[in-house]
DNA sequence: CTAATTGCTAAACTTAACTTTAGGTCAAGG
DNA sequence: CCTTGACCTAAAGTTAAGTTTAGCAATTAG
C-alpha cells in the first residue's frame, strides 16, 4: 500500500459500486486507460474514480457510451485533470441536458393540450412534427415520427 | 373501398409512418389486435391508428413497451374508445412525465452545484444518493449509484 | 508455502425494440 | 390469366450496455 501503486479494479468496484465487468467494458470502451502491474493486472489512479463518477452520472442523465467518451476525451492527456478542466467539460455537458429537458417539457405541454383533448389522429396533431427528435434514446434502429399525413 | 373493409398493414404503416414489420411487432407485443380477412391478411380499424399514435408518442417520452401496454390496456375492451377514454389514460401518463421532468432538473440543478464546482468526488457528493432512479431506461441489467463511499 | 482471493481473456448470453431474410401466399391491374 | 406488388410466418440478425462462463494466472492471508 506505498502511495504509488494504483488501485486494482476490485478496489475502483467498491468504491463506484460498479461491477468489475462494467469497468473492464468501459476500458474495452475507450472510457478509461489503465495501465498494469508486473503481473499484468490493471492498475487505475485516482482521477478514474472521478471519471467513473462522471460516466454513472452522465449515464443518469440518458447520455450514451459514445457521447461520454466524446466528453471525456476532452480532458487532457498528459496530466491529471483539474477541478477547471472538469468544470469546463461539464458545461456542453449541460447545455445538452437542457435540449433534452426543454424538449421533454414541450412535448408535455402538447400532450396536455392534444391527446387530452382526444384529437390524437394523424391530421393536425402538432406532437406528429416533434420540435426535434427528443434524443436518439434506446437501442436499434428507430423511425420517429411522420410525414404525408392524409396520405 | 367499401366502407366497411378496414385498413390493410401497409396503409397503416403509410398514415403513421411506422414500418410494416414493427406494426406487426406491435400486434405479437399485445398492444394491437387486428383480425383477418379471408386471406389471412391482417384488418384493421380506424381506432388502431390512435392506438399506433399513442404508442409512438408515449415511446418520445421514453416510456417502454411493456408500460404503454399498461395504459392502452385500460382501454374498453368492446366498444371504439371515445375521447373520454383517451383523456382519462393520458392522466396517469402525464404524471409519470410530470415526474420524470422534476427528477431531470434536480439532476440538472445537482451537476450545476457538483460537477460544475469540481467536488465530483465520491464522498459526499449529493448526485450519489440520486433522488430517485431516474426511470429505468436502456437495455440490460444496471447498478445505479453507490453505497460505501469509503470502504 | 499453500490455499483462498482476486484478476485475466475470450466468447457467449441478455434485454428491448425492431429489421432482415427466406420462402411462400394473396390481391389487383392489364 | 398472369404478373407484379403487397402480405404472411418463422427465424435469425442488430444495437447498447453489460453480465456470465470457462479456464487460467497473479496476489494475499495464514
Amino acid at each position: 500500500m506505498a502511495v504509488n501503486e494504483g488501485l486494482s479494479i476490485g478496489a475502483l468496484a467498491k468504491r463506484t459500486g460498479l461491477a468489475v465487468s462494467a469497468i473492464r467494458y468501459y476500458e474495452a470502451q475507450g472510457l478509461i486507460a489503465p495501465w498494469r502491474n508486473a503481473g499484468g493486472q490493471r492498475r487505475f489512479d485516482r482521477a478514474d474514480l472521478r471519471r467513473l463518477s462522471f460516466i454513472m452520472i452522465a449515464q443518469q442523465f440518458g447520455f450514451t457510451l459514445p457521447q461520454i467518451k466524446a466528453e471525456l476525451d476532452q480532458l487532457p492527456g498528459g496530466r491529471t485533470p483539474t477541478k477547471a478542466d472538469w468544470t469546463r467539460i461539464s458545461q456542453s455537458f449541460r447545455a445538452a441536458l437542457d435540449a433534452r429537458i426543454t424538449t421533454l417539457t414541450k412535448l408535455r405541454d402538447n400532450l396536455n393540450g392534444c391527446i387530452g383533448c382526444g384529437c390524437l389522429s394523424l391530421e393536425a396533431c402538432a406532437l406528429y412534427n416533434p420540435v426535434d427528435r427528443a434524443g436518439e434514446k434506446g437501442p436499434g434502429p428507430r423511425y420517429l415520427m411522420g410525414d404525408e399525413p392524409a396520405a
